[in-house]
DNA sequence: CGAATGTATCAACGTTTCTTGATTAATACC
DNA sequence: GGTATTAATCAAGAAACGTTGATACATTCG
């Protein structure tokens, strides 16, 4: 009854990009990441950040598929899932009021 | 194009942006919202949301921008506010790895 | 081998966020 | 006036989140 009127994508996977895509120190790292691959000890020095948090919002990136590692001697490197922030890009697409959605609202009486 | 590095846009804005968009239920409102302007009284029909949640929730978007609300007799109409997802959209954008941004990784060598 | 380095994980704690139920405020209807 | 109705706010508790310092693990170097 209340049916969705557009093909909203999956509310859970939608809100996961979110959550991981909502703090500060996150943003910097992307922002760090940005340039191109960088090594967790420079995203360290960049951000100021102690090792254990920033390893805690690289986890909280790769979780959610916005980051991905690659390890390489005794060094990790990260670097951007474009896809993944494309996938964000098209939420905030999908979520922009349609004109050609359903005018459910019957102006002057609400609620029945 | 006199394209630098890039313009980082405001962080503590873009967290609560996305931290507005991190919860399923806020979500589900938005996508509501997506077919105009709709009550209170609707969203919690349409949502199985008790009232006071609902209201937390519309706070939250309010707060970050994201949706206004404009009051008739008893009643509150919320609507979304397309340029807050035009912003979020431009983040998005921002957040891309650019070819023509610093190389700044030096491969092979990392950490001084 | 042992020591040093880079990173992930864990445990503990404080903070923030979300939910629930009760209360309040404003409007409408009798 | 009194009584519904709609929605915001508050207080309290539960759950999720972020920070810190300690520990573990793998790799490199001597």
């Amino acid at each position: 009854m209340t049916t969705t009127i557009s093909p909203l994508p999956d509310l859970s996977r939608a809100s996961t990009l979110f959550q991981a895509l909502s703090d500060p120190t996150r943003l910097s790292i992307l922002a760090m990441l940005r340039g191109g691959e960088q090594c967790v000890c420079d995203l360290q020095a960049g951000l100021d950040a102690a090792q254990s948090r920033l390893s805690f919002h690289l986890r909280v990136l790769r979780e959610a598929g916005l980051v991905v590692d690659r390890k390489e001697g005794r060094w990790s490197y990260y670097s951007i899932v474009p896809e993944a922030l494309t996938e964000v890009h098209d939420l905030t697409v999908d979520l922009q009021p349609s004109a050609r959605s359903l005018p459910v609202h019957r102006a002057g009486s609400c609620c029945g």
